[in-house]
DNA sequence: CTAGGTGCAAAAGGTTTGCGGTTAA
DNA sequence: TTAACCGCAAACCTTTTGCACCTAG
C-alpha cells in the first residue's frame, strides 16, 4: 500500500547513479534518498524508517538498511560514525568534518578550509570546542611495503 | 580460583588512583590494566578478556567491562571508536590521534604537533593516508548559550 | 561487618541474514 | 519472464543489567 500525496521533487542523480551500477530505481531507495535529503540532521537507520514510513506504511527496517547501503555504495550518502551511537547518515558529499555537541548530542557539518590555520581554529562562530579527534586512514607502513 | 605465575611489575598509580576514588583495587582491576599497558595495540573488550584470562581463569567479560569502565572513569584508560567496530581501549592517555589501516584493521597512535603545519604533513614515514576526518566535541552555539 | 565487586545468565540495542513472495525492466 | 528487491522474523554481536555470592577495608 502507497500513500499518495504530494511529494517533493524527485531527488537529483538517483537514478542515473543506481542505473550506473546496474541496480533499480525502487520506490523505497527514492523514499529513503528523499529522507536523507529533505533534512540534513544526520538521522539513524531508525529515524529515517520513521520518517520514511510516513510516505510508505509498509517499509521495513532490513529495507532501510538495505537502501542506505545501497546509496553508501553508489556515493550518494555517507556514514558518520560517533561514539557507541547508532550510526548515522549524512548526504552532505562535499568534503567536511563533524562537530559533535556534548549537551544535546546534535551533529553538525563543519566545513573546513584545510589551506588555512588549525582546524580548532576552523570553527563556526557560536561553537565552543572541547576538544577534537582526527582520524586517519589508509595504509600502514607494513601493508604498504605489502601492496607495491 | 587465581593462576599463580611470576607477573610483570605492577601497573603503577593504580591503586592510588582507585583509592582517590574511593575505589577498591582488585585483582581483576589491576590485571585488566596491567593487560591495557603491556601491549599498546588497542584491544577489544572481547581481547582483552582473552589475554586477562590466561592469569584470571575466571574473570568474566561483565567483570572486563566494569573494569574498563573504571579505568576510564579514573582517567588511566581512553576508548578509541572507529566504524561500527567494537570500542578499543588505550592506556596512552598523552594526546595524540589515530591513524586506521584499510588494509589490516590496524589502528596506531599519531602524536601530532599541533603548533605545526596540517594534520595530513604531519604522519610518520611509511604510512600512507587516502583520508581523515575530524571529530570536534563542545558546545553547539545552541546549548552554549544556554549555558550561560 | 558491609559496601563495593564479581560472575553468571538474561536482556537490550543496533545490524545482518535467510527466505518466500513481489516488482521493475 | 525473471533477476533484483522487499518484508518479515530470526540470528548475531557488542554491551548492559539484575541478582546472589564474595571480599577488601
Amino acid at each position: 500500500m502507497k500513500k499518495q500525496v504530494n511529494q517533493p521533487a524527485l531527488p537529483p542523480g538517483l537514478d542515473e547513479r543506481l542505473a550506473r551500477s546496474g541496480l533499480r530505481p525502487t520506490t523505497q531507495r527514492r523514499q529513503v534518498y528523499r529522507v536523507l535529503l529533505q533534512k540534513r540532521d544526520h538521522p539513524s537507520a531508525e529515524e529515517v524508517f520513521i520518517r520514511a514510513k510516513q510516505e510508505l506504511p509498509d517499509i521495513s527496517m532490513a529495507t532501510v538498511y538495505n537502501c542506505l547501503d545501497t546509496l553508501v555504495r553508489c556515493g550518494l550518502v555517507k556514514q558518520v560514525h560517533h561514539d557507541r551511537g547508532a550510526t548515522r547518515y549524512c548526504s552532505n558529499m562535499s568534503e567536511h568534518h563533524h562537530f559533535y555537541c556534548d549537551e544535546c548530542g546534535g551533529t553538525y557539518d563543519i566545513t573546513t578550509d584545510p589551506e588555512e590555520g588549525h582546524p580548532e581554529m576552523r570553527l563556526p562562530p557560536g561553537f565552543r570546542m572541547r576538544g577534537y579527534e582526527i582520524a586517519f586512514n589508509g595504509l600502514c607502513p607494513a601493508c604498504a611495503t605489502k601492496k607495491r
